[in-house]
DNA sequence: GATGAATGAGCATTCATTCAT
DNA sequence: GATGAATGAATGCTCATTCAT
């Protein structure tokens, strides 16, 4: 999924960066009176950070438009001006969640950091975020895959940005193109699924302790053993510390 | 998934066999006309047999009751008679196809075959029967994971079998036990979900191209890089022929 | 409306007669334990005589199906498993109603009636009909202008059945083809309109008093002042008794 | 329908004229900086014309009160300060469009026309108005009859202007006394039905053609044949040319 | 044992109306 | 005075489940 989704600027890995933290960020904003579009705004977070603890909860399926607008303390009617049902919502806040996730795991790539350091400061992230938002990591990587098809996609989008980040790994290795085409959806996808599977266990408290096989798992095929062993060694205390 | 599943009656490796084909075609049926468990295995069958094409062809969800037995041609309460109802039913197909599968692989590997060879038959029976079954196989990869906790738990234990089996892989490389714990857990997630997208994409004609990857993926962390390519060099003719 | 819709086997004119009655009355009927479509069909009959009641009272806008399920005393699930919706289920007990008006308008033609004593005929027995079944009539002549555009158009359907009769009577006359085109559609509107008067003001008891202003309405185009008075005084003791 | 409602002022035929005009028109607007009633009157103009086309458009009940202030670009609010509701609104540009054809029909009556030359400036000029304005006609002679039952009432009380125009007609012809008591309200039902048609098939353009048949329909029960056809002669020119 | 007619709880959705700004 | 965001009652409809035949 996004997650290290992250884009680098170094280097030339993809670049899938940027987006909304300015915008939001930027300097004092004037005072005009709360504009229209900032309460509506206000409103459709309310409803989805309701609508976030409520999907993760009752899981997709079993939650009904009712559940998140007594969740929201609003009334019916705002929820369906905000939006068109309940898939749309799903999916406002499925792409609300990568956003941020992505935001948070390009911030953490050190400036000037090459492949090996940027991969290994996003996974550190990636496992940070998950275990302290895991409501919102549940909507990423479990429910996302209940919601319909049209959430199906967007998880399976999700899942080619960090697939093309790993791929930039080849360039490290003699040969990297040799690798077998699907290397890099078979690791994304074996990484989501071990997530997966702690959040679904309700033991989200295990993922960080996930880093050093997750970082194996990801580094070896382009680094080989030794250097992996080497890597490692430099990445984990500072995970730790 | 249950797929390599595949219990290997040498070497010691994990041996979840058996199932299911004993009980059904054991022996003389003797010739009391028609017991009750057979006429209810009966329509047992029929029903199951129509709910795989429904579940594959609408989706879990999507899927009614009364979309099953139209295909079924029953009447809803024979349906109800014979399970609980849309989950348990859509439970009872999918542990029936994994257990077909598991017979299928399991009856692939050549006697005295050892882990290479045994792990090489299962992956490509698998994509075989993938291949020829892709009804099936949307239950098993696709829609096992929209179907509730319960088929989610079952998809998750699903998995451990081949994880097992690949965990064999270990006594043939050094200090194998230190290989990442998640490791055949994310390998077996990784082909599930290559072959996951194929089946979503409405591309089941490419999955047995899958091969040579699937093996690469599989083989490389045991075998190293030299031995996985004279293993290759060995299984994909062999596969083709 | 349908009403003199009443075909006429004599003379050529419009004979849009025949119908159900035969298929209902017809012989003994063998002894299958109420067959399904008896059964289904019963429901049908119930549902709509108590859509009938509740159309009448409250109007086609205000009725729900709530109401209309709460009089048959059935389920929503029956409704909706019979009809598609409110508008269905309308046009359905438009169409039985106006087919049933339809029937005795027809019968109630004596054999070899000429163009006169038909119309004559069928114009008493209409009176007689929305007096006998005030609910039924508003149904015909008030509720079906409110009950959206497929009941406006069945409703101006069901008008050029009486138009087509009475067009009959310009053959009685010299030059007939010379009379206004729209004479029929007018008269017959007039007609629906002086029923629908009585209808909506609570007085259908008023409307059988109508005969003798409706038959001079209709007949003195075709036949003149003159011996339009000689019918009416031969049609209207024979309404009466 | 209020249209031949024109009030004649000549031979003590019903006068029912008069309407808006004045209080709108009347003497110097002072210079107060627009009065409550003249600002609350250009609002509720606004409004209200915006609803003549929405209604006619979408149906009465098809048409939401979001609709018509979308269209009347006003607040919501505002509707509800000026009108009490959906049905209020209609009710008003229902009185509104009648009083208006009132107006241009009594306006259309020479000076010093006799019933004949009356009715016939009436009939003309109705045609004419309902042609060039088919929006608004659709209110008066569609939609009234589907927006409930004061909507109805006042349909039924606009259509009683005619008539007693029409009655005029009796002193003309001997013993008109003993026409049908309702010819008068068949009458104006059965032209009122002929327009409805043609607005309802989309074809307004049809309108002007009816003139001659509605002529001499409302004609012949008064003057004869023979007259009405010397009538036509004189009236027919007049209105062509 | 099999059937499917009947049920009604449950859910999504609309829209008239209110009221704080 | 005007606005439109917010409300929630009201309604249509689906579908799992029961049970009389």
């Amino acid at each position: 999924m996004f997650f290290f989704a992250a884009a680098i600027s170094t280097k030339g890995y993809p670049l899938a960066m940027a987006g909304l933290p300015e915008h939001l960020a930027k300097g004092p904003v004037g005072r005009e009176p709360l504009s229209r579009e900032v309460i509506e705004g206000h409103q459709r977070e309310r409803i989805a950070g309701a609508a976030v603890d409520v999907f993760a909860k009752r899981g997709y399926r079993a939650t009904t438009i009712d559940h998140i607008v007594a969740a929201a303390q609003v009334g019916v009617g705002s929820f369906y001006s905000l939006f068109e049902g309940k898939e749309e919502c799903f999916l406002y806040i499925y792409g609300t969640m990568v956003s941020e996730v992505r935001e948070r795991l390009a911030a953490a790539i050190p400036d000037g950091a090459d492949w090996v350091d940027a991969v290994g400061a996003v996974l550190c992230e990636l496992l940070d975020t998950v275990t302290s938002d895991p409501f919102g990591a549940r909507i990423v990587f479990v429910e996302a895959q209940t919601a319909g098809a049209a959430a199906e996609a967007r998880y399976a989008e999700t899942m080619s940005e960090p697939v093309r980040l790993l791929r930039g790994g080849r360039a490290l290795r003699q040969r990297g193109e040799e690798l077998p085409a699907g290397l890099e959806s078979a690791t994304v996808a074996g990484i989501a699924w071990l997530i997966h599977q702690r959040l679904v266990a309700g033991r989200p408290q295990e993922i960080p302790a996930l880093l050093p096989e997750v970082a194996e798992i990801v580094f070896e095929p382009y680094l080989g053993r030794a250097e992996t062993e080497l890597v490692m060694a430099r990445l984990l205390p500072a995970a730790t510390a």
